[in-house]
Formats: C-alpha cells, structure tokens, sequence
DNA sequence: CCCTTTAAGCTTTTT
DNA sequence: GCTTAAAGGG
C-alpha cells in the first residue's frame, strides 16, 4: 500500500519540541529567509525541523537534495546526526551536510578538469593555513619579501581577493601559478580561500557543472551565517542567486565574533537584498534559567537598539539561575576556590563534569594552569578542549579507539557495533544476504581485536602503540578508509591525526596504567572542558566558569569595543543554571586591572540579580 | 655574552 | 595593553 504524503499545511513535529509561531511559519517558507534568533533559541533544531519537514511533506522533491553547509565539523555532523534520528535511511540519504570548506573543496576535488590548465592546481597539492611559510617563500622567489607585518597582511590579502583569471597583477599570477603547481623545492600549496577562489572560477565559467549543482539542491541551509566570509558569500552567490533553490540562513549578529577574521559586516542586510528573504525572529529560549537571561538582555541593549525578551522555557520558575562575580587578590586562592566550588557542584548538586565548563577570553593555558592542579588534587580531570575537540570528531581516530575499546572490553556493544557497520563497508559486503560471509567476518574481526589486546598489553613505549596503530589501519585497508572518508583521499592528512592520536593516548596510558581508563579520559569522559569563547560557541553547560574577567584578557577591548561585548555576549550565554565570573589581582605573570572594561561590569550590576563576593 | 630595544602575537575554521 | 621572542648594540 502506497503511504499518504503529509501535505506541508498538515505537517507538524513528531517528537515533542515545540516549535514556536515565528520557527513554525520559517519552517513552511519555502522562499528564502532569514532566521534570527539568540543564544539558546534552538536555530540548529530548527534546520533539523525543516529539513524532515521538506523530506517528509515532499516539499524537496524527489530526487532532490538539500544541503546544509556550517562553519564547523561539528556543527555539520550534529545536524546531520538529528536528521538521521528523526527520518528512514532512504530520505535521510537526500540530506548532506557538510562544511564551507569541504564544499568548496568537493567541487574543486571533483571538477578540476574544467579549470583551464594554467589554473589547474597540481593533483597531489597539500593545504596549509593562509600565514604559512610556502606563501611567503612563493613571494621571496619573486623578489617580493613579507618581512613586517604589514606587508604581510597586504599581500597575502591581495593573493584571495583576485578574480580568476588574473589579468593586470603579473606578481599575484606569478605566485598563484607557483603555488598551484609547486616546484623543485616546495609542493602545490593552497589556502582554503584560494580553493574558494577556484570553486567561484569553476562555476563562472562551466555553465553545466553549475546547473547540475542546481539540479541537485532545491534547498540550501546556511547554519551560523553571521560567520560568513566575503568570499563564502560570493560561492553562495555564484551557485544560487536568482535561481529556483531556495535558502534559509540563520544566525545572530550579537554573536559575532569573527569579524577580525574576515566575517562580512553587512552579510544580513546584503542577503536580505539580494536575495529578496523574509526575516523571522525567535523569541523562545530553551537553554538558560530566567535570572541568566536577565543578563543577556542587558547586554543585549548595549549591542542593539531593537530590544530582547526572551521567553524562558517553562521548566524554570523565574528565580532559578545563580550569577556571581568572585574578586580575589591572588590566583592561587582563585584556582581553589574555583576547584572546591566545583567539586560541590558535582557532589551535592550532582552536575556531571562533562556538564561544566571553564572559559577564558584567549591564551586557556596561561589562565588554567593552577586551576587543574587544584582541581587533580580533588581527583577531578580537566584539561585545554581545544587540542581535543578536532581530534576526537576524526572518523580515523574513532576508528582506531573503537577497535582498542572492543578489543579490551567485549561488552561495549557501541564500540562493537561501530566498527562491525565499517568492516562490512569496507568489505563491501554491506546488504548482501551471504549469512556466511558474514560468519566468516565476524569471526575475522573478532581474531584480530584478540590479538589487538594482547599486543596492547605488552606494549612499553609509543613506538610499539605507533606499530600497533598501523597494523589496525592495515586491517581495514588504508585504500579503502581513504576511499570511503574523501577527506583523506589525498596526502599525509591522515598519518599526522594518527600520530597525533599515539602520542595523547600513550600519555594518558603512562598516566593511568590501564588502557580502558586511558581511552575514556582521552575522549574526555568525565572531565572538565577548558576552552576560549571563542571555542565555546555553539555549545552550553548547566555551569560556566567564566575565569579571568580582566582588563588583561580585554586587551583589545579598547579598539574593538563591540566585538569583544559580543565575545562577553557569547561566553555568558553558554551557562543554563550557573554562571561565575572571577578577577584576581595578581597573576602568575602579571598584575590585573578590570577598569578598562568596566562597562561589562556595569552591565551585570545593571541587570541586578548577581552577586559580587570579596575572598 | 648580556642588556636594551623593537616587533609580533593574542581570538578561528577548514582535508 | 601586556607578554614573549627576536634583533641590535656595546
């Protein structure tokens, strides 16, 4: 029997969450729009929303695509995990989500046979950030040296806002050609933006990729879109501007923060224009308790005219949320402090450490240092997240963990499971009905995690880990891993997140003596993430620890004055229920002043429900 | 070799 | 604005 399509008047969550007004009417807009919404006003649940909405109703008809691009890796797969929670495989399949980058890539990856051949780029090129030594050598080799940093800044500048091809600056073409196709001492090297460039020239000037690419999404979802570059903007453009795809981006300028690097000012009020997008406000806040929201919409009123009342969720009653500044004179007392609060936390208030964060402006480990000291002393792990962060969200590295997690403890059926689903792939024998080959499998698999634990249990020094790990990726076939993650098709991406992944997991294990222990704190159970604003985006804990509250981490408070409120905006919101600020006078480097941004603390007294306690 | 002066980084993403 | 590293001078 043929199953009745929900027509999208009739069309309405599934799971529980309710969608206010303003996210419900977004959600059926079929046109292009703008959604702003705050902190915690659920914008990425909101996608989700819509994408199910537009699979299910057949709105994105069949076979169509919708594509979902992010800043972050995370980001993209989060999104992509809640559509795979809600939708079957088979439409959840017409919904891909990926990165800024790895779209632009993607397209030069697939298409570079349609650059002409002076802008092909040399097929094993690697990447490397903007600042990297290869551009600046690349300029040397043309007479040209960045020695101060404003030429620097100035030519490295110019080498991404050229258009292809490069007609009237024969030094820019002279480096663009070395570093697209290398040379006797260095490799083809580009930055991303100039993969960005690529993309746009690709698309300008083959009229078919470009229509097949909008054959293929009828809806494009923009996630974090106060980020949006320049550049990015114009791929947008290129791809999508006047045509019959439609677009929903979301984002909040209160949040931006990445204006220093490179995001577009005027991105909302450009999109608007040109193209022609209905905005849509979100009112509702499902994270923070409603003194904590207090604060947000004080600070709120420094950074804009158009007032903000957000509705708490009605779980709370309307004294919930705890907001302190802590003022000490010196930063051990500060560490302890901080650390016996937190042990209280997770005792009698039973918060999970994962639950907890600790947030500093910039430079975590100048500020952190004492505080994991303290907090090791009560037996609590913490450490700096963002080395982590990347690492851990690696499809090489959780491989890797997953097959030494099944190979120690044969009850983590997850583990199991997860490695199971990537042997098959690998085998490509996914689907088939050959009960035996199955068999056969398993018990392959289940041979070699016996001797992965044996080996593991003998193991005295990295290098013999280091062995270890590529006797694993060996199993599965390095050809075919690079074959299913596109993203380490090409170079040495993937030895370095192996190495990488060696030396934090044989560290943890000299730590531990004992390798279950040593994979959990590696992929950071039960310890308390420490990490920059900055880095903080986009997530929330029940408690934040906001450290350092000082003139010193402000530094450029002075000259960029509402950049750094929103970077405050930005770290406050993260907290549900629990929000602590500490200054100290003394560091372990230097005096501290709170003067200078004095506003900020102006801005918490003005909203009149923290409390400011002397140690 | 040591002391003084100057300049750059600090906050980011991405295969 | 403050810290750190590199460069410069005696």
């Amino acid at each position: 029997m043929k199953k009745m399509l929900t027509s999208i008047k009739d069309w309405y969550p599934t799971d529980g969450l309710i969608l206010e007004d303003a996210a419900l009417r977004a959600v059926k807009d079929l046109k292009n729009s703008l959604i702003v919404a705050g902190p915690g006003a659920g914008k990425t649940e909101l996608l989700a929303q819509k994408a199910c909405c537009l699979l299910e109703t057949n709105s994105c008809v069949n076979p169509k695509k919708i594509l979902a691009i992010s800043f972050k890796k995370d980001a993209a797969s989060n999104l992509k995990e809640r559509i795979s929670l809600r939708v079957s495989s088979k439409l959840e399949s017409r919904f891909r989500s990926q990165t800024f980058d790895s779209f632009s890539k993607s397209l030069l990856d697939r298409f570079s046979y349609a650059l002409p051949e002076e802008y092909r780029p040399n097929s094993d090129f690697e990447i490397v950030d903007n600042q990297q030594n290869a551009i600046v050598k690349a300029f040397a080799k043309f007479g040209v040296y960045l020695n101060d940093k404003d030429t620097k800044k100035y030519y490295l500048n110019n080498l991404v806002s050229v258009k292809l091809p490069i007609e009237d600056d024969p030094l820019i073409k002279n480096v663009w050609q070395l570093l697209l196709k290398g040379d006797e001492d260095q490799k083809a090297t580009l930055s991303f933006p100039m993969i960005n460039i690529l993309a746009i020239y690709i698309l300008k000037t083959n009229p078919f990729i470009l229509m097949s690419l909008r054959e293929t999404y009828s809806h494009i979802f923009l996630d974090e879109f106060q980020d949006t570059t320049g550049l990015q903007y114009e791929l947008v453009k290129i791809c999508f501007l006047n045509t019959d795809t439609s677009i929903t981006a979301v984002g909040d300028n209160r949040q931006r923060i990445m204006i220093w690097a490179g995001a577009k000012r005027d991105i909302f009020d450009c999109y608007k224009k040109d193209f022609k997008a209905t905005e849509y406000s979100l009112i509702m806040n499902h994270r923070s308790a409603p003194r904590l929201l207090e604060i947000q919409k004080i600070v709120n009123n420094y950074l804009q005219d158009k007032p903000f009342a957000p509705i708490p969720n009605p779980k709370w009653s309307k004294d919930d949320g705890v907001a302190e500044i802590w003022y000490f004179t010196d930063f051990q007392k500060e560490s302890k402090t901080i650390a016996v609060k937190i042990f209280e936390l997770i005792q009698s208030y039973n918060v999970r450490p994962e639950e907890i964060c600790i947030i500093v402006k910039q430079t975590v480990d100048k500020y952190a240092k004492s505080i994991i000291e303290d907090l090791k002393a009560l037996n609590i792990y913490s450490r700096n997240e963002t080395i982590f962060q990347d690492l851990l969200k690696e499809d090489v590295v959780n491989l890797i963990l997953n097959t030494l997690k099944s190979a120690l403890d044969t009850y983590d059926s997850d583990a199991w499971l997860s490695i199971w689903h990537s042997k098959i792939i690998f085998e490509g024998i996914q689907g088939s009905k050959n009960e035996y080959s199955f068999d056969k499998l398993r018990k392959v698999l289940k041979q070699f995690l016996e001797l992965v634990r044996r080996k593991l249990n003998l193991i005295t020094c990295v290098e013999e880990l280091r062995v270890l790990f590529i006797e694993i990726l060996d199993f599965y076939d390095l050809n075919q891993i690079r074959k299913h993650y596109p993203q380490y098709a090409q170079g040495t991406y993937i030895n370095k997140l192996r190495e990488n992944a060696e030396d934090y997991l044989y560290n943890y294990f000299q730590e531990t003596k004992d390798w279950i222990l040593a994979i959990d704190v590696f992929k950071g159970n039960d310890s308390i993430p420490i990490m920059t604003i900055h880095k903080s985006k986009g997530l929330e804990y029940e408690a934040v620890f906001f450290v350092g509250f000082d003139d010193n981490a402000f530094w450029s408070f002075y000259k960029q004055e509402q950049e750094d409120t929103c970077t405050f905006f930005v770290g406050l919101s993260r907290a549900k229920r629990y929000l602590y600020f500490t200054f100290s006078e003394s560091r372990e480097w230097t005096y501290c002043t709170n003067r200078n941004i004095s506003t900020l603390y102006q801005m918490l007294r003005e909203s009149k429900v923290v409390e400011e306690l002397g140690f």
